[in-house]
DNA sequence: CATGAATGAGAGTTCATTCAT
DNA sequence: GATGAATGAACTCTCATTCAT
């Protein structure tokens, strides 16, 4: 596959993450990547043989382009610092309006059980696991938090985020509602508001 | 309506829920339905234009049948018990095998936005938050629970449940793994284990 | 299934034998045979999934359908006589212009090896093998052959015809060509021209 | 074209002969041919524009590179002998398994007519007749053979060749079977088994 | 009410053929 | 000459939906 067709390629990742964003994975058809992309039926079968084979490429894509977050961490930032701005990080990847994958996320995962290469959730949230939980380990040891069980209190919190993610999909979510559960994450580890 | 209409309109109901637990909402067809349910087609739809609106039906019937917990409170027990049957209900209900409509019912919310009235999830989640409320609050008065902010507590609960509920669907979850949740749940509201 | 459709289902078989002994079998389309049944694209899936299964019916169709020669032998016929109708018989079939289905079947045996069940030139070339076979044993006892492997002789026959038929399709093959062959396979047995 | 061209049709010919020994005539595509060449798509277009223009090459490329059964004739061979000799080397050309085109060949010819100069089938077959109709001409004088009519004979047994040939595609033949056909025209000849 | 045959829109997929490089 | 990306026509197949019975 020559240097083009890794543009193409690209260029059509691009444009179907927009369409995933706008209409989730299970409704959109490999027509409408076609005509998202201004290419041919033919043209996209050349890349991808359906849409689950895209929307990998479109998660593996996004996985590589996320900002990373650390890079806005001050030097002199403490634990619940980190912490607080992680909890920020992911409240605009939840309420962001353009291009925001997760209903597709969720759709797919339903449907399929990719490989272990390709779980590009799993990895991003047993990093995320392992970031946190060390995190507060180092809090505790700094004094700033109170935490008997720094794994568990990792899985606490990303569990409530999956919560909140989901909830914002169905039910809906206010950002008061997300920023109360903030405080009350950092006031569960006896960090005063 | 007659009679006889309400109860093929139940037994619709009922073959289209194990239908949606197998299948989830998006991937069930009208066909799926109608060869289900041993039906004709036109039979199906003097009942039904849509999955979607078969699928509300089948949320409402859930919603009436639904076990209520309540009955299993034993009148000597403390606020934390109680808590604790909740906890243990609801991951029965998330790691029940049979009739599991944890899939369709996000698929079905990420697609349709619900009325008021037909939002059968949306009022069992705001009864929950009022009752785990009002339960730590008792908790709190009678010296169980330590708790400055009962109603985020509860809704913190709640997006809990939510996020191990999908995390089952998508990158599975440990019956441990909730165990020690419920754990740091009784902990965080400053129950000795 | 009821009256009405086992009557669809016979036209759609009348019109696709129409349409293979145009065509040929490799060649037909489900498109095809919808545009000449002048139905709907679904509605011909109703009935068949896929040409080869219509080709099967097709065939056993002509099977049932096919004109029993022996209903042509007059009473004082002759073993000779017999041979000689078939012989004839056959080559009314391989040289008529009009629904001559011999190139399809030769297509779809090429592709498909039907079962035992649906196997119908076998079936016709076994029985027609012990037809003549039986034949050549009256006409030797009755003085009017001679032949020593009579069983030998009727596989020659029939290899013979078919030789003759894939000719007819491949290179061609005249009338005058034909009959000097019949007139060598009772000159082969001994009969006087 | 020079004689690099040269060579390269050369290589396409050989490897489309292996396709279509495998697949047959009508189910091999340009594509095929090109993944079998492992050249590019628009490289066989330089050098042929269908599959019917390929095969024509394939049929004339396997004609030239036939090998002569004269050649195995031996010196003081009888009529008798190298008629057997004949019928044993088809034989070996009928059941061979490997590079078998017999089947593309009658795909080929219901599908298309060759122009006189591209009909290596209908030389193929002349040639065999002037062939057989010749060695029984001079049998009959050498006393070895009994034919009223050399020509009938020769077209019988290439009728029962190609019968054969046919009937191995469709419902079968076994090797015994074709060896008492052989037994069976040597006997209608009348040479003493 | 109930049936199920029929329709037709629409998605999926493959490949012959072209053409810029 | 040679490449292979791109196009678009053609076919397969499935279902939501209707309607005569």
């Amino acid at each position: 596959m020559g240097d083009k067709s890794i543009q193409k390629k690209q260029y059509i990742i691009d444009v179907a993450a927009k369409v995933f964003a706008e209409m989730g994975y299970k409704n959109v058809t490999m027509k409408d990547v076609v005509e998202a992309c201004e290419i041919s039926r033919g043209g996209l079968y050349l890349y991808y043989e359906s849409t689950a084979q895209l929307f990998i490429d479109v998660m593996k894509s996004q996985a590589e382009a996320g900002g990373d977050f650390t890079s806005l961490i001050s030097d002199d930032a403490t634990a619940a610092d980190i912490l607080l701005l992680f909890l920020q990080e992911e409240k605009k990847e939840l309420f962001k309006k353009k291009n925001n994958l997760n209903r597709a996320y969720y759709e797919f995962y339903f449907d399929e059980k990719p490989s272990k290469a390709d779980n590009v959730l799993k990895k991003k949230f047993d990093s995320n696991i392992k970031m946190i939980g060390k995190l507060i380990e180092i809090g505790v040891e700094s004094g700033e938090f109170t935490c008997e069980n720094p794994l568990s209190a990792a899985f606490n919190i990303m569990y409530l985020i999956e919560g909140m993610k989901t909830t914002a999909l169905t039910l809906g979510i206010s950002s008061d509602s997300y920023d109360r559960q903030i405080l009350y994450i950092l006031e569960s580890l006896g960090v005063e508001a």
